[in-house]
RNA sequence: GGAGUUGGCCAGGCAAUCGCUGCGCUAUUAGUAGCGGAGAGGAAAGUCCGGGCUCCAUAGGGAAGGGUGCCAGGUAAUCCCUGGGGGGCGCAAGCCUACGGAAAGUGCCACAGAAAAUAUACCGCCUGCGCAAGCGGGUAAGGGUGAAAUGGUGCGGUAAGAGCGCACCGCGCUGCGGGUAACCGGAGCGGCAGGGCAAACCCCACUCGGAGCAAGGCCAAAUAGGGGUUCUACAGGCGUGUCCCGCGCUGAACCCGGGUAGGCUGCUUGAGCGCGAUGGCGACGUCGCGCCUAGAUGAAUGAUUGCCCACGACAGAACCCGGCUUAUCGGCUGACUCCUUUU
Protein backbone atom coordinates (compact mmCIF):
# COMPACT_ATOMS: atom_id res chain seq x y z
CA UNK A 1 0.00 0.00 0.00
CA UNK A 2 3.04 2.47 1.26
CA UNK A 3 5.20 3.79 -1.03
CA UNK A 4 8.52 3.53 1.09
CA UNK A 5 11.69 3.38 -0.78
CA UNK A 6 13.47 6.68 -1.64
CA UNK A 7 14.73 4.80 -4.68
CA UNK A 8 10.55 3.98 -5.66
CA UNK A 9 9.78 8.33 -4.91
CA UNK A 10 12.74 8.74 -7.55
CA UNK A 11 11.31 6.38 -10.01
CA UNK A 12 8.13 8.32 -10.20
CA UNK A 13 9.78 11.84 -10.17
CA UNK A 14 11.80 11.07 -13.11
CA UNK A 15 8.99 9.26 -15.70
CA UNK A 16 5.53 10.15 -14.59
CA UNK A 17 2.62 11.40 -15.87
CA UNK A 18 0.24 14.51 -14.25
CA UNK A 19 -2.73 15.18 -13.08
CA UNK A 20 -3.59 18.32 -11.15
CA UNK A 21 -6.82 20.31 -9.51
CA UNK A 22 -6.56 23.36 -7.51
CA UNK A 23 -3.73 22.88 -4.58
CA UNK A 24 -2.98 19.12 -5.61
CA UNK A 25 -0.47 17.31 -7.79
CA UNK A 26 -0.43 13.40 -8.49
CA UNK A 27 2.49 12.71 -10.42
CA UNK A 28 2.15 8.68 -11.00
CA UNK A 29 4.01 5.49 -13.52
CA UNK A 30 2.77 2.18 -13.53
CA UNK A 31 4.62 -0.62 -11.26
CA UNK A 32 5.17 -3.98 -11.21
CA UNK A 33 4.06 -5.21 -7.66
CA UNK A 34 0.50 -6.19 -8.59
CA UNK A 35 -1.41 -3.21 -6.70
CA UNK A 36 -1.06 0.37 -6.30
CA UNK A 37 1.13 1.97 -3.81
CA UNK A 38 0.85 5.53 -2.38
CA UNK A 39 3.29 7.90 -1.32
CA UNK A 40 3.76 11.49 0.08
CA UNK A 41 5.72 14.69 -0.51
CA UNK A 42 3.75 17.43 1.11
CA UNK A 43 5.84 20.75 1.75
CA UNK A 44 6.61 22.45 5.11
CA UNK A 45 6.14 25.83 3.33
CA UNK A 46 2.61 24.98 1.73
CA UNK A 47 1.20 23.66 5.26
CA UNK A 48 3.34 24.72 8.21
CA UNK A 49 1.93 23.10 10.59
CA UNK A 50 1.86 18.85 11.34
CA UNK A 51 -1.68 19.14 12.47
CA UNK A 52 -2.37 20.53 8.60
CA UNK A 53 -0.03 18.10 7.18
CA UNK A 54 -1.51 15.10 8.71
CA UNK A 55 -5.07 16.44 8.08
CA UNK A 56 -4.28 16.07 4.94
CA UNK A 57 -2.37 12.61 4.16
CA UNK A 58 -5.47 11.73 5.93
CA UNK A 59 -8.27 12.96 3.44
CA UNK A 60 -6.38 12.04 0.90
CA UNK A 61 -5.63 8.44 2.48
CA UNK A 62 -8.81 7.67 2.82
CA UNK A 63 -10.02 8.81 -0.81
CA UNK A 64 -7.17 6.29 -1.92
CA UNK A 65 -9.00 3.61 -0.12
CA UNK A 66 -12.14 4.33 -1.40
CA UNK A 67 -10.69 4.60 -4.80
CA UNK A 68 -8.10 1.27 -5.01
CA UNK A 69 -10.61 -1.14 -6.08
CA UNK A 70 -11.02 0.68 -9.47
CA UNK A 71 -7.33 1.39 -9.79
CA UNK A 72 -4.81 -0.25 -11.98
CA UNK A 73 -1.20 -1.03 -10.30
CA UNK A 74 0.40 2.34 -10.15
CA UNK A 75 2.74 4.15 -8.05
CA UNK A 76 1.33 7.48 -6.59
CA UNK A 77 3.06 10.34 -5.25
CA UNK A 78 0.86 13.38 -3.74
CA UNK A 79 1.95 16.76 -3.73
CA UNK A 80 1.20 19.82 -2.41
CA UNK A 81 0.73 23.24 -3.86
CA UNK A 82 0.48 27.18 -2.21
CA UNK A 83 -3.17 27.55 -0.95
CA UNK A 84 -3.59 24.28 0.20
CA UNK A 85 -3.77 24.90 3.85
CA UNK A 86 -6.77 27.36 2.99
CA UNK A 87 -8.91 24.47 2.04
CA UNK A 88 -11.87 23.18 4.18
CA UNK A 89 -12.95 19.74 4.79
CA UNK A 90 -15.73 20.10 1.65
CA UNK A 91 -12.86 22.01 -0.90
CA UNK A 92 -10.52 19.31 -0.04
CA UNK A 93 -13.00 16.91 -1.33
CA UNK A 94 -14.11 18.21 -4.66
CA UNK A 95 -10.61 19.04 -5.04
CA UNK A 96 -9.61 15.20 -5.01
CA UNK A 97 -12.58 13.95 -6.89
CA UNK A 98 -11.09 16.14 -9.57
CA UNK A 99 -8.01 15.13 -9.59
CA UNK A 100 -8.90 11.59 -9.52
CA UNK A 101 -11.24 11.69 -12.78
CA UNK A 102 -8.38 13.14 -14.91
CA UNK A 103 -5.88 10.66 -13.29
CA UNK A 104 -8.16 7.89 -14.47
CA UNK A 105 -8.65 9.00 -17.53
CA UNK A 106 -4.77 9.07 -18.47
CA UNK A 107 -4.57 5.56 -16.77
CA UNK A 108 -7.14 4.25 -19.32
CA UNK A 109 -5.09 5.82 -22.26
C1' G B 1 -25.05 44.76 42.33
C1' G B 2 -20.36 46.88 40.30
C1' A B 3 -14.90 47.03 39.97
C1' G B 4 -10.64 44.11 40.91
C1' U B 5 -6.85 40.29 42.75
C1' U B 6 -5.61 35.22 42.83
C1' G B 7 -5.79 29.55 42.56
C1' G B 8 -7.89 25.09 40.24
C1' C B 9 -10.59 22.35 36.29
C1' C B 10 -12.57 21.51 31.09
C1' A B 11 -10.97 21.91 25.84
C1' G B 12 -17.73 20.33 21.79
C1' G B 13 -21.15 16.00 23.17
C1' C B 14 -24.09 11.55 21.67
C1' A B 15 -25.40 7.64 18.10
C1' A B 16 -24.74 4.59 13.54
C1' U B 17 -21.69 2.74 9.41
C1' C B 18 -16.89 2.14 6.86
C1' G B 19 -11.44 2.30 7.76
C1' C B 20 -6.02 2.72 10.39
C1' U B 21 -1.99 0.93 14.46
C1' G B 22 -0.57 -2.01 18.71
C1' C B 23 -2.36 -5.60 22.60
C1' G B 24 -5.19 -10.16 24.49
C1' C B 25 -7.90 -14.65 23.14
C1' U B 26 -9.46 -18.21 19.39
C1' A B 27 -8.79 -20.40 14.57
C1' U B 28 -4.96 -21.12 10.92
C1' U B 29 0.71 -24.27 7.06
C1' A B 30 3.24 -18.93 6.84
C1' G B 31 0.09 -14.94 4.86
C1' U B 32 -4.29 -13.92 7.56
C1' A B 33 -9.40 -14.02 9.65
C1' G B 34 -12.98 -13.42 13.78
C1' C B 35 -14.10 -11.48 18.64
C1' G B 36 -12.84 -8.22 22.78
C1' G B 37 -10.53 -4.00 24.49
C1' A B 38 -7.03 0.43 23.91
C1' G B 39 -5.26 4.54 20.97
C1' A B 40 -2.20 12.51 21.18
C1' G B 41 -1.83 17.67 24.58
C1' G B 42 -2.52 21.42 28.31
C1' A B 43 0.72 23.05 26.05
C1' A B 44 2.37 17.01 22.68
C1' A B 45 5.59 23.23 20.82
C1' G B 46 10.26 26.31 21.85
C1' U B 47 14.64 23.09 23.31
C1' C B 48 15.72 27.46 27.90
C1' C B 49 17.21 24.61 32.60
C1' G B 50 17.48 19.98 35.68
C1' G B 51 17.70 14.61 36.09
C1' G B 52 17.16 9.24 34.58
C1' C B 53 19.18 6.05 30.68
C1' U B 54 23.30 5.06 26.97
C1' C B 55 28.08 5.44 24.97
C1' C B 56 33.08 7.84 24.78
C1' A B 57 39.84 7.76 25.24
C1' U B 58 41.32 8.88 32.95
C1' A B 59 35.44 10.88 34.09
C1' G B 60 42.49 12.19 37.90
C1' G B 61 45.42 17.19 38.87
C1' G B 62 46.00 22.31 37.16
C1' A B 63 44.61 26.38 34.02
C1' A B 64 41.01 28.50 30.91
C1' G B 65 35.81 28.86 30.17
C1' G B 66 30.54 28.47 31.59
C1' G B 67 26.61 28.71 35.35
C1' U B 68 24.46 30.39 40.00
C1' G B 69 24.33 34.82 43.57
C1' C B 70 19.29 37.80 50.44
C1' C B 71 17.98 33.43 54.03
C1' A B 72 15.75 28.68 55.22
C1' G B 73 13.32 24.52 53.39
C1' G B 74 11.32 20.93 49.37
C1' U B 75 13.18 17.51 45.67
C1' A B 76 16.45 12.46 42.02
C1' A B 77 17.96 17.44 40.58
C1' U B 78 17.58 22.60 39.02
C1' C B 79 18.39 28.78 36.97
C1' C B 80 12.31 25.34 39.52
C1' C B 81 8.78 25.39 43.74
C1' U B 82 7.32 26.80 48.96
C1' G B 83 7.88 29.86 53.29
C1' G B 84 10.43 34.10 55.30
C1' G B 85 13.48 38.97 55.17
C1' G B 86 14.91 43.77 52.62
C1' G B 87 13.38 47.31 48.68
C1' G B 88 9.52 49.29 45.16
C1' C B 89 4.11 49.87 43.42
C1' G B 90 -1.17 49.77 44.93
C1' C B 91 -6.72 52.57 49.35
C1' A B 92 -6.66 47.11 49.69
C1' A B 93 -6.68 41.85 48.20
C1' G B 94 -2.13 41.48 45.98
C1' C B 95 1.96 42.19 42.40
C1' C B 96 7.26 43.05 40.96
C1' U B 97 12.35 42.32 42.52
C1' A B 98 20.14 38.92 38.97
C1' C B 99 18.71 41.39 45.98
C1' G B 100 27.06 39.32 47.29
C1' G B 101 31.38 43.11 46.75
C1' A B 102 32.23 50.07 44.27
C1' A B 103 38.77 53.24 50.03
C1' A B 104 41.67 45.66 45.25
C1' G B 105 42.29 47.53 40.35
C1' U B 106 40.65 49.00 35.26
C1' G B 107 36.76 51.18 32.44
C1' C B 108 32.15 54.02 31.25
C1' C B 109 28.62 58.12 32.63
C1' A B 110 25.45 60.93 25.80
C1' C B 111 23.19 66.09 25.87
C1' A B 112 23.16 70.02 29.18
C1' G B 113 26.24 72.07 32.88
C1' A B 114 31.48 75.79 36.07
C1' A B 115 32.27 70.81 37.41
C1' A B 116 30.38 63.62 36.12
C1' A B 117 34.90 62.40 40.39
C1' U B 118 42.44 63.68 40.17
C1' A B 119 38.05 67.68 41.28
C1' U B 120 36.05 72.35 40.58
C1' A B 121 33.15 77.70 40.79
C1' C B 122 28.83 80.31 35.78
C1' C B 123 25.21 83.63 38.25
C1' G B 124 25.25 84.91 43.26
C1' C B 125 26.64 86.23 48.70
C1' C B 126 30.59 88.60 51.85
C1' U B 127 35.07 91.35 51.92
C1' G B 128 39.84 94.40 50.31
C1' C B 129 41.44 98.03 46.51
C1' G B 130 39.31 101.45 43.02
C1' C B 131 35.26 107.42 41.15
C1' A B 132 33.66 103.47 37.99
C1' A B 133 34.41 99.34 34.75
C1' G B 134 36.95 95.75 37.03
C1' C B 135 40.82 92.95 39.78
C1' G B 136 42.31 89.93 44.25
C1' G B 137 40.57 86.94 48.45
C1' G B 138 36.70 84.09 51.29
C1' U B 139 32.25 80.88 50.60
C1' A B 140 29.24 76.57 48.51
C1' A B 141 23.62 78.64 52.04
C1' G B 142 20.43 80.45 47.30
C1' G B 143 19.80 80.22 41.57
C1' G B 144 20.73 77.51 37.10
C1' U B 145 22.05 72.24 34.24
C1' G B 146 21.13 67.18 34.49
C1' A B 147 18.72 60.59 35.23
C1' A B 148 22.38 61.69 39.01
C1' A B 149 26.06 67.34 42.00
C1' U B 150 30.27 65.61 47.75
C1' G B 151 24.46 63.65 53.60
C1' G B 152 18.68 65.68 54.96
C1' U B 153 15.63 69.08 58.34
C1' G B 154 15.84 72.69 62.23
C1' C B 155 18.54 75.83 65.63
C1' G B 156 23.05 78.15 66.87
C1' G B 157 27.10 80.42 64.67
C1' U B 158 29.46 83.98 61.00
C1' A B 159 31.69 89.59 57.37
C1' A B 160 29.09 85.97 54.31
C1' G B 161 29.13 80.91 55.00
C1' A B 162 30.36 75.80 55.88
C1' G B 163 29.17 69.12 60.31
C1' C B 164 32.12 74.64 62.25
C1' G B 165 28.88 73.12 66.77
C1' C B 166 24.19 70.83 68.68
C1' A B 167 19.30 67.81 68.28
C1' C B 168 16.68 64.19 65.30
C1' C B 169 17.11 61.04 60.83
C1' G B 170 20.83 58.68 57.75
C1' C B 171 26.07 56.37 57.87
C1' G B 172 30.12 53.42 60.42
C1' C B 173 31.85 50.60 64.81
C1' U B 174 30.87 47.86 69.51
C1' G B 175 27.68 45.46 73.11
C1' C B 176 22.39 43.87 74.29
C1' G B 177 17.40 41.53 73.09
C1' G B 178 14.40 38.51 69.37
C1' G B 179 15.05 35.00 65.22
C1' U B 180 17.90 28.35 62.72
C1' A B 181 19.20 32.39 59.33
C1' A B 182 18.52 36.57 56.03
C1' C B 183 17.20 40.37 59.20
C1' C B 184 14.57 43.35 62.91
C1' G B 185 14.39 46.34 67.54
C1' G B 186 16.92 49.28 70.91
C1' A B 187 21.60 51.38 73.56
C1' G B 188 26.45 53.59 73.58
C1' C B 189 30.47 55.69 70.89
C1' G B 190 32.48 58.00 66.48
C1' G B 191 32.48 61.72 63.32
C1' C B 192 30.65 63.34 58.17
C1' A B 193 35.17 59.69 55.89
C1' G B 194 35.59 60.47 47.97
C1' G B 195 28.07 59.82 43.28
C1' G B 196 26.22 55.90 39.99
C1' C B 197 26.93 51.49 36.73
C1' A B 198 29.43 44.98 38.56
C1' A B 199 22.42 41.46 33.28
C1' A B 200 31.00 46.38 32.03
C1' C B 201 35.74 43.75 32.83
C1' C B 202 36.70 42.03 37.52
C1' C B 203 36.93 40.11 42.95
C1' C B 204 34.64 36.57 46.39
C1' A B 205 31.70 32.03 47.50
C1' C B 206 29.50 27.62 45.56
C1' U B 207 29.19 24.60 41.24
C1' C B 208 29.98 22.16 36.13
C1' G B 209 33.78 15.84 31.95
C1' G B 210 31.67 15.46 26.85
C1' A B 211 28.05 13.82 23.52
C1' G B 212 23.24 12.31 22.76
C1' C B 213 17.82 7.17 21.20
C1' A B 214 20.27 9.36 14.21
C1' A B 215 22.66 7.34 22.07
C1' G B 216 23.66 2.24 22.18
C1' G B 217 22.91 -3.25 21.26
C1' C B 218 21.72 -7.58 17.94
C1' C B 219 20.94 -10.20 13.01
C1' A B 220 22.96 -9.70 8.47
C1' A B 221 23.38 -9.33 1.05
C1' A B 222 27.81 -6.46 -0.71
C1' U B 223 32.86 -4.72 -0.41
C1' A B 224 37.81 -4.31 1.91
C1' G B 225 41.55 -6.99 4.90
C1' G B 226 41.40 -6.46 9.45
C1' G B 227 39.23 -6.79 14.44
C1' G B 228 39.08 -8.23 19.76
C1' U B 229 41.42 -9.57 24.64
C1' U B 230 45.70 -9.60 27.94
C1' C B 231 50.70 -7.83 29.25
C1' U B 232 54.23 -3.78 28.78
C1' A B 233 60.08 -0.36 29.53
C1' C B 234 62.74 4.14 27.32
C1' A B 235 63.09 7.34 23.07
C1' G B 236 60.70 8.98 18.70
C1' G B 237 56.16 9.39 15.98
C1' C B 238 50.81 9.55 15.86
C1' G B 239 46.11 10.43 18.42
C1' U B 240 43.45 13.19 22.25
C1' G B 241 36.00 16.10 21.94
C1' U B 242 39.08 23.93 25.10
C1' C B 243 44.53 23.69 26.63
C1' C B 244 48.73 21.61 29.70
C1' C B 245 50.40 17.58 32.86
C1' G B 246 48.95 13.08 31.86
C1' C B 247 46.69 9.09 29.14
C1' G B 248 45.99 5.80 24.75
C1' C B 249 48.11 3.60 20.18
C1' U B 250 52.44 2.09 17.38
C1' G B 251 55.62 -3.55 20.43
C1' A B 252 54.70 -8.87 22.11
C1' A B 253 51.41 -13.10 23.06
C1' C B 254 46.68 -15.41 22.40
C1' C B 255 41.89 -15.65 19.94
C1' C B 256 38.54 -15.17 15.39
C1' G B 257 34.86 -13.68 11.52
C1' G B 258 34.06 -8.49 9.91
C1' G B 259 29.39 -5.04 9.30
C1' U B 260 27.53 -1.17 4.27
C1' A B 261 22.17 -1.53 2.22
C1' G B 262 18.18 -3.52 4.92
C1' G B 263 15.75 -5.63 9.26
C1' C B 264 15.11 -6.29 14.65
C1' U B 265 15.82 -4.06 19.37
C1' G B 266 16.25 0.08 22.64
C1' C B 267 10.19 1.27 23.27
C1' U B 268 7.37 1.84 27.53
C1' U B 269 5.61 -0.19 34.83
C1' G B 270 7.20 4.86 35.67
C1' A B 271 11.07 9.82 40.83
C1' G B 272 3.44 6.56 37.32
C1' C B 273 -1.90 7.74 38.31
C1' G B 274 -6.46 7.80 41.55
C1' C B 275 -8.71 7.59 46.46
C1' G B 276 -8.18 7.66 51.75
C1' A B 277 -5.38 8.44 56.32
C1' U B 278 -1.47 11.11 58.53
C1' G B 279 2.99 14.86 59.56
C1' G B 280 3.99 19.99 57.92
C1' C B 281 1.88 27.30 57.63
C1' G B 282 3.35 25.41 52.71
C1' A B 283 6.23 23.23 48.56
C1' C B 284 6.23 18.20 49.88
C1' G B 285 6.93 13.59 52.72
C1' U B 286 5.11 8.76 54.86
C1' C B 287 1.55 4.72 55.01
C1' G B 288 -2.69 1.77 53.12
C1' C B 289 -5.91 0.25 49.09
C1' G B 290 -6.92 0.19 43.94
C1' C B 291 -5.53 0.82 38.63
C1' C B 292 -2.32 -0.22 33.91
C1' U B 293 -3.35 4.60 30.94
C1' A B 294 -0.35 5.52 22.91
C1' G B 295 4.11 3.14 21.35
C1' A B 296 3.82 4.70 15.46
C1' U B 297 8.68 4.23 12.28
C1' G B 298 7.12 7.51 4.53
C1' A B 299 5.23 7.64 10.81
C1' A B 300 -1.50 5.01 13.29
C1' U B 301 -6.90 8.78 16.00
C1' G B 302 -9.84 9.63 10.07
C1' A B 303 -14.29 9.83 6.83
C1' U B 304 -19.69 9.95 5.99
C1' U B 305 -24.58 10.84 8.11
C1' G B 306 -28.14 12.47 11.93
C1' C B 307 -29.40 15.27 16.48
C1' C B 308 -28.15 19.06 20.33
C1' C B 309 -25.62 23.49 22.11
C1' A B 310 -22.40 28.25 24.24
C1' C B 311 -21.25 27.04 16.84
C1' G B 312 -15.76 24.95 18.72
C1' A B 313 -9.11 28.60 19.85
C1' C B 314 -3.91 27.21 19.90
C1' A B 315 -2.39 23.05 17.98
C1' G B 316 -0.10 16.26 16.73
C1' A B 317 3.52 11.85 21.07
C1' A B 318 8.77 10.04 18.38
C1' C B 319 13.62 7.43 24.72
C1' C B 320 11.27 8.94 29.45
C1' C B 321 10.29 12.26 33.52
C1' G B 322 10.38 17.29 36.67
C1' G B 323 10.13 22.57 35.67
C1' C B 324 10.29 27.27 32.80
C1' U B 325 8.72 30.10 28.53
C1' U B 326 5.58 31.01 24.42
C1' A B 327 0.45 30.23 21.56
C1' U B 328 -4.80 29.84 22.87
C1' C B 329 -12.29 30.85 21.02
C1' G B 330 -14.51 30.22 25.26
C1' G B 331 -16.83 27.83 29.67
C1' C B 332 -17.15 26.17 34.99
C1' U B 333 -15.57 26.93 39.96
C1' G B 334 -12.98 28.18 45.07
C1' A B 335 -10.87 32.14 48.09
C1' C B 336 -10.06 37.28 49.00
C1' U B 337 -10.18 43.03 48.52
C1' C B 338 -12.57 47.84 47.60
C1' C B 339 -17.09 50.67 46.52
C1' U B 340 -22.42 51.02 46.53
C1' U B 341 -27.47 49.48 47.84
C1' U B 342 -31.10 46.92 50.99
C1' U B 343 -32.52 44.59 55.67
Amino acid sequence: MHLLRPKDFRAVFQSARKARAYGIIFLFRPNDVGYPRLGFAVAKKHIPTAIGRNKLKRRVRESFRLQASTLPAIDLVVLSQKGIDDFDKTETWRCLNKVWQKCLQQCEQ
